[in-house]
DNA sequence: ATTAGTGTATTACTTACCTAATACACTATA
DNA sequence: TATAGTGTATTAGGTAAGTAATACACTAAT
């Protein structure tokens, strides 16, 4: 799996790690039991420490979408999609709500966050699919 | 002016108080040229260090909203009707952004996050109204 | 049992950030 | 020019978070 890390853009590498294998699984590029980059092998490769990616591991195992099988290695879990859709809603539901609350202070009102939104949306949803 | 300090919300008191004061100042609570309470009243009547008030008037300087004049105070800034348009547009623009870039790596599609900002919108708006 | 391969608990170091104490500098006014 | 009222530069202390080093624990296969 390709993952890209910053080591200069102020952002945790463990959450970097977490914030693109989550990717992965939300959106299928990552199935079900797959088994996950070894601890050692990935910390070798991104040239981190261990520790900094069993970190990673842990909190998505924390957030249900990985499973630790001991002495063996990590798998993707087995997620219903129900679960899955759950997942989605609560990650979303947060961030909007604290852009919500940010715009509401502001004085903006829906209308224009809505425009906000849609426009910052197909500017990354084209990205996107350039990518693919 | 009223002001609310959560101790223990873990977000830092100075960015409390700027977002406060910027909030009253764009949405006109507060208005051109105004005085601004004095440092150290704010400090007492917060029961926080003047340097911490100071902190977040800084920001509010460095963010083109507040003015300083030495030895005197500091006083609201006489912001053109553009010009705080256009703080409030990057303000807003920089939460939104990252809002859409989590919404997209979920795999959300864009009349889902719209939805959702609709709901969480709603929600405070409606609070907000019933404060004032 | 031994070995090679897994992940991790514990500990410690470093860094960044927030807050506070103190002393200083500026302004208006008497 | 003295004074009382402004804001703040400098310094220091505290805390939390991220990363890393090390040693340990578990599993599968020989």
């Amino acid at each position: 799996m390709l993952l890209e890390i910053d080591h200069h853009s102020g952002v945790p590498i463990y959450r970097q790690i977490m914030r693109q294998i989550r990717q992965q699984i939300m959106t299928d590029g990552l199935r079900h039991e797959e088994k996950l980059e070894t601890v050692r092998d990935l910390a070798a490769r991104l040239k981190v420490n261990p520790m900094t990616i069993s970190k990673a591991y842990s909190f998505l195992e924390a957030e249900g979408l990985v499973e630790r099988k001991r002495g063996v290695g990590l798998f993707v879990a087995k997620v219903p999609k129900d679960r899955l859709d759950q997942i989605r809603a609560e990650l979303l539901s947060s961030i909007i709500d604290k852009a919500a609350i940010t715009a509401i202070q502001l004085g903006v009102s829906e209308t224009e966050a809505i425009e906000s939104l849609k426009k910052h949306y197909k500017e990354y949803d084209t990205k996107n699919r350039r990518q693919k």
